[in-house]
DNA sequence: ACAGCCATGTAAGTCGTTACATGATTGC
DNA sequence: GCAATCATGTAACGACTTACATGGCTGT
């Protein structure tokens, strides 16, 4: 029984690519996840303590443990060679693309199975998430192209000089991409909302008229 | 112990949603899913059969056996009006947005770990992938508008005729996103290239200089 | 003393994936 | 006869979620 999952499973990397930038504990890693929003990927400290334990197990990390204070201790993890080797061989490779599954949009092709106000509610909604999205990204951007980021910093200060640009480079590409998906997403529900609109305004005509 | 996902299972309303267009059978239903690209939600089959006896047995659809050729059965299932009612307050229901997880803007982030060479590979097939999408999605956006997929013209005929116009009108434009959506992956893509091209270049007169 | 943060886990469940299986029907 | 398609499942596992738990440190 050969079960084989071919790397849905990013999380993993995602981890050692933060610790390539930083020694660093579970719970600054999890923060980076689920506290900052300048992460593409989430995940709650839960699935991060044993997914560290993992990698470690596997060599890819090394943890060790820390005195905090008096009585306190904290593992730090470090990335190894084999990590930072896991790495290249992760970037190189072509992952499948992701299945499309969208909840929101999934929902709006059923909307007349609800009101026009829910329709909008729900326009609405999707439109103030997006656009605090867009915003929390567009900051981002700009704080990465000022490098003024303190994990990007100690990333830049393990790399020659020469491919600072380049670092820095693609990372922005990542975030103004998402600006401008966070963009469209706000022009979609604006348009939706135009949409509820101009059909309710028909229904009304009709009722008018019949 | 109180476990309750707050609805992330948008699978059984995709089955509902297809099932109150016409009964089809479980076989049928997984074509919608991952044969036609025209749907929003993936789903394997392995997934489907046990909801819909899940789906059955919480009364919101029925199934009835019938005979297919002389040994053979297979099984229908319809929408109930407890599903319908369950649809609708599906639809009314606000879902958290989805979380940040895209595995290939996560690697983007990290395309120093690689060559230009492979960024610029892993560009071109984010490129390719996303163009076809693209396609697919403009070319159902056609049928919609011609009213011309089998699917919705059943869901048409369930509907008052004064409601059709809104019932293609969301579809529309639940595509229309999805086509935007993939154009501008396009676009990241494409401009993704170029920068690989501008830093390569960069990283050339730098040996030409140094 | 107490609040808020730092720090690390476990448990139980759902969701989604790939692989393993089986058999009937239809058309050539 | 054989291939393609119709049709329906199970098994094992990995991924993710929510909730349950615990305890130390820091500053007021």
């Amino acid at each position: 029984m050969l079960y084989v999952y071919i790397c849905l499973m990013s999380l993993r990397h995602a981890l050692m690519a933060l610790l390539a930038a930083t020694p660093m504990t579970g719970y600054t890693l999890a923060k980076q996840f689920d506290q900052s929003a300048a992460f593409v990927w989430h995940a709650p400290h839960s699935q991060i303590y044993p997914e560290l334990r993992r990698l470690e197990e596997a060599g890819l990390i090394a943890g060790h443990e820390e005195s905090r204070g008096i009585r306190g201790t904290k593992r730090t993890y470090a990335i190894t060679d084999e990590g930072r080797a896991e790495l290249q061989r992760w970037v190189a490779e072509l992952s499948p693309p992701p299945r499309e599954r969208d909840g929101a949009y999934l929902k709006a092709t059923y909307f007349e199975f609800g009101s026009f106000a829910n329709a909008r509610r729900q326009f609405q909604a999707h439109l103030a998430h997006h656009r605090q999205q867009q915003r929390q990204w567009e900051a981002h951007v700009e704080q990465l192209e000022n490098r003024d980021t303190s994990l990007l910093r100690l990333r830049l200060a393990a790399w020659p000089e020469h491919l600072h640009d380049a670092i820095v480079a693609y990372k922005a590409h990542v975030y103004r991409g998402l600006v401008t998906r966070a963009r469209s997403e706000v022009e979609w529900a604006r348009s939706g909302l135009d949409l509820v609109d101009r059909l309710e305004a028909a229904a009304g005509a009709q009722d008018a008229s019949g």
